[in-house]
DNA sequence: TCAACAGTTTAGAATTATTCTAAAGAGACT
DNA sequence: AGTCTCTTTAGAATAATTCTAAACTGTTGA
């Protein structure tokens, strides 16, 4: 017979943590189930905390911070910095590229295929490349 | 007869603000003959305000930050954000792109020709592209 | 030349996002 | 259960940035 629907996120939400070697605690397990529910995501802090709060998920904000760096440093999560003033953490950490429209605070995905960057540049002597940022900024017309 | 350097220096900052429709102010004069005397630069608000003070230049941080953004929207500085925790503003307009580098807090332009961006997407509907932000990270190995 | 107005500067308070502290709480292992 | 370690949390602290409102200055036109 099959398991509940419940259930079932929130043994994998466990698997997904003890393979990036984080305790699977309640409050990790019930984030883990917010973030990676449906789809992919960009949020903030403030942003997942409201949305916890709301659905009735006790944890405070510093534990969302918390959390929120432990799932980027576990490779779950990517920071992404577009807006002077907020971090966003995206769900796909896939190699992909952002619009960000700053009239209405939004980041989404680019769809399709990437942008192709070619010819990376030599980085300064001493340096190896990490990784290629690609924002594409836009405003409503 | 020639002008003396630092004359013409003030002459070019105060013709500067004018064309950008700014009235030149002393503080303003004295920050764009910081921020335009030599090559390009990246500096942060508290970095010009440093610079500004070790030269005598009497100016308050909250008049930096100011003119850092008036100068913004005057076209004569660009923005980037990278690090959650400063702004840069970048005295080359032209576009182009940067190397970051978190170990160390620099960035940096990336030199020679740019990196090719090509067949930019379609954004989302009711927008247009403004910029394209592309940032290497770099670190130290 | 100078008064009058509009734009600018400033110190200091306020705000906002984020991080720190240290004490209480909860998984893990035996 | 008992012990150990890791985690959570409220609240304080920090850091970058913005705001406020009063003093100041560049510009203009009489
Ligand atoms: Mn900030
Ligand atoms: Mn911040
Ligand atoms: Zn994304
Ligand atoms: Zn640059």
């Amino acid at each position: 017979m099959r398991k509940k629907l419940r259930e079932t996120a929130h043994e994998t939400a466990t698997m997904r943590l003890r393979q990036a070697g984080l305790r699977p605690t309640r409050q990790r397990n019930e984030l883990a189930k917010l973030l990676f529910r449906d789809g992919h995501r960009h949020l903030t802090a403030e942003m997942l905390h409201a949305e916890a709060v709301a659905e009735g998920v006790k944890v405070s904000l510093a534990t969302v911070y918390n959390t929120l760096h432990q799932f980027t440093q576990a490779g779950l999560l990517l920071q992404v910095v577009v807006d002077p003033t907020r971090s966003y953490f995206d769900t796909n950490t896939a190699d992909h590229q952002h619009f960000y429209c700053e009239d209405e605070n939004s980041l989404t995905d680019i769809p399709g295929p990437e942008i192709s960057v070619a010819d990376l540049p030599t980085p300064p002597p001493g340096t190896e490349i990490k990784r290629v940022d690609v924002v594409v900024h836009v405003r409503r017309h």
